[in-house]
DNA sequence: GCGGCTCTCCCCATAAATGGGGAGGGAATA
DNA sequence: TATTCCCTCCCCATTTATGGGGAGAGCCGC
């Protein structure tokens, strides 16, 4: 392993709070070299938090506007598990175009790649490496740095999830029954096919749901299915 | 980086198949002087396929009991980004502990830890080193060679994938008010709770629900629920 | 500009889920 | 042995979700 990943390994091994990641993120920028490096954790929901080298216009843009809702980079590595190659996206589309305008006249380079970060419970990160320089020495370079980048985001995510305390409190036990009735509604089952599928009573089935939603801490069944699912208790 | 990665790498190039893929996977053990080495896929629907170097008779009684759903490592794993060391892990239960005493009857070692691997769509695997050691001597190895082990996994994840063609099968794309609808009914809100944080009437919301339905497949909400989750669409 | 998609609203009736009771037998554990 | 879960069954009434229609306005890409 390179002495390189060895420096950023230990700059991030002080991060505790997002500006430490920050500060992880430059050092790594500057031990490769790079124009920039940005760690970018999306929520579903909408939410979103990065530790990155960029200008601060273009991110509170970028923020405001919920460009990452747009954005063909983090869209497409939203569904791939390998590394995304900026020039082999969809640029065509108009609000494409216009984010990636945007992006360059905010000083970004004009070559860049991400690796898509899937975690635990749909968690989902991106982390990119952008740079501006010809299309060989970039493929050099890439080739060169892929795996020691590959496992620099991977630290980078572990300590981004420890920061952000992903990692939840314990998980109630759920009783083997409990599990089955869970497991099936999940899987789209009524309650009547899942107590035939059971062979139990439906009235029975409902005390399960009941006492499973209770202590998973639920309001409804769809919200204990899905606290269930998301703690891994059941899996579909 | 070292040649035994090299070696594996070379060696993965050709797998086209379950075939291919068990056949770098017994190298990689051959590579790393290991007992075993498991890629362990393991699909929403509670379906199964692994690459691995077990007994094939405690992979049928596996297999055949459905031990994935009791098997701490693999509920660990679940739960985890960071790689998880088997005698970390709580092997109190009954079940836990009948499935720990069949499988070293089976011929596994004492020592082992899995890397949690989790892909797009809520796709989730698990890749196990297992060997027969002293904790010291396991821990020299593991220090030496986590990263290596890291990367491997995540190249034989990227094949498997191919393999599986789980990379190609995109999500359905939901509509910002389809993601919201399915997010505030996962957060344990009702129908006509949602509809009111989002402001609009419970009978749009219906529509929004019905629609994120049929893309997602779901026979009813907590169906599509569970499943928007499980690959990852929304998140809690 | 047209077609496609999204967003928004509304009707009906029926099926399903929920909330809150009670009760007995059995297995495991402390 | 006593206690604590777990599994199983049943009643009531009420709220909520579902299924299947229709319809107009706006945005975007081709």
């Amino acid at each position: 392993m390179g002495r390189k990943l060895d420096d950023v390994l230990e700059g991030l091994g002080d991060a505790t709070d997002l500006a430490g990641l920050t500060a992880a993120v430059y050092e790594m920028r500057d031990c490769y070299d790079v124009e920039h490096l940005v760690y970018h954790s999306v929520k579903s929901s909408g939410d979103q938090w990065a530790a990155l080298t960029y200008d601060p216009t273009w991110v509170e843009d970028y923020t405001r506007n919920n460009l990452q809702t747009i954005d063909p980079v983090v869209l497409a590595c939203f569904n791939r598990f390998t590394p995304v190659d900026w020039k082999r996206l969809d640029w065509s589309s108009r609000p494409a175009r216009a984010l990636l305008g945007e992006a360059v006249a905010s000083g970004l380079g004009n070559q860049g790649f991400s690796l898509p970060i899937h975690g635990p419970s749909g968690h989902f990160a991106v982390f990119t490496v952008n740079h501006c320089s010809g299309d060989e020495s970039w493929a050099r370079f890439t080739g060169a740095h892929l795996n020691e980048i590959l496992l620099a985001a991977h630290y980078i995510n572990e300590r981004a999830l420890l920061i952000e305390g992903v990692g939840r409190g314990p998980n109630p036990s759920l009783s083997p029954r409990e599990t089955d009735a869970l497991t099936l509604l999940a899987a789209g089952r009524s309650r009547a096919q899942a107590a035939e599928t059971l062979r139990i009573s439906e009235h029975t089935l409902r005390v399960y749901i009941e006492s499973a939603r209770f202590k998973l801490g639920g309001t409804n069944t769809t919200h204990a299915v899905a606290n269930a699912l998301a703690r891994g208790l059941i899996c579909l």
